[in-house]
DNA sequence: TTTCATTGTTCGATTTTTTTGAACTTTCGC
DNA sequence: GCGAAAGTTCAAAAAAATCGAACAATGAAA
C-alpha cells in the first residue's frame, strides 16, 4: 500500500487544472466537493464504471484539484481550494459559480 | 459552401466551454486571440497539422468561445468576449488571466 | 479567362485516450 | 478467520484525436 501522491501547490499547472475541469465528470464530481465539504469515491452517484469513476479521482487528485485520505476502506476526498485559489485565483470560484448556475437553468454539464 | 454556424449565445453550455478549454491546443488559440484581436487559422504558429487545427478551431467555435467570417480565402477568427462574460462571468477573464501568469512564469500550457 | 497559389475543410486510416468488467488488495465488522 | 465494502489494477473494447492526401473556394497573376 503506497502512499496516495499528491502535487506541491507549486506544481499544479492550468493545464491539468483546466484538462480536468473539461471532463464532464470531473466537474460534476467538483461541483459536488463544492458543496459537501468531504465526500467518499463511493458517495458520488454518477453513471459509469466504478474504475472509471476511481480514475477520474485520481486524475483530479493528481492535477491538486481535490485532497484525498484514507479512512479505513474509504477514501475521503475534499478539495484544495486554498491551494488553487493561491495559484489561480477566481479560476475555482468563477467556474464554480457558472456551473451552479447552469445546473439551476437545468442545463447540467453531464 | 454553407453558411459557417455559431451556437446562439443562450446555447453556450459551460461543458462545452470547458471542455475546449481544457484542450491544450484550443487554450493557446484562444490566449492568442486575447492579445491580437482577430486572426487567421494560419496565423496562429502551433506544432500541429492543418487538418488537425480546423479541427480544434471548429470546437471553438462550435462551443461558442469564438466566432469566425470569411474574409476571402481566410477565416478571421476572435473571441467571443460579450457573450461569453454575460453568460460565465469573469470564467474567460480569470482563466486568461491564470494562463497569462502561468506562460510569464515559462509553464506554458503546450 | 485561364492558370496558380493560398487558405481551409473533408475523408479514411492510424494512433492515442477513455471506458469497462473482472480480478485483486485492503480494511473493518462479525 | 470469514465475508462484505471500498477502491485499484489490468487487459480488452470503444471512442476520440491526429494526420496526410485529396478536395473546394477564393483571389491574384499571366
Amino acid at each position: 500500500m503506497r502512499p496516495i501522491f499528491h502535487p506541491d501547490k507549486a506544481d499544479i499547472t492550468l493545464g491539468a487544472v483546466l484538462y480536468a475541469l473539461g471532463d464532464p465528470v470531473c466537474l460534476a464530481i467538483v461541483q459536488r466537493l463544492a458543496i459537501e465539504d468531504e465526500l467518499s469515491c463511493a458517495a458520488i452517484e454518477i453513471p459509469v464504471a466504478k474504475s472509471t469513476l476511481s480514475h477520474h479521482f485520481k486524475i483530479l487528485r493528481e492535477a491538486g484539484v481535490l485532497h484525498c485520505r484514507k479512512q479505513g476502506t474509504q477514501h475521503m476526498n475534499s478539495l484544495r481550494r486554498a491551494d488553487l485559489d493561491d495559484r489561480f485565483p477566481g479560476v475555482l470560484d468563477t467556474i464554480l459559480n457558472a456551473a451552479d448556475r447552469a445546473t439551476r437553468a437545468d442545463q447540467s454539464v453531464l
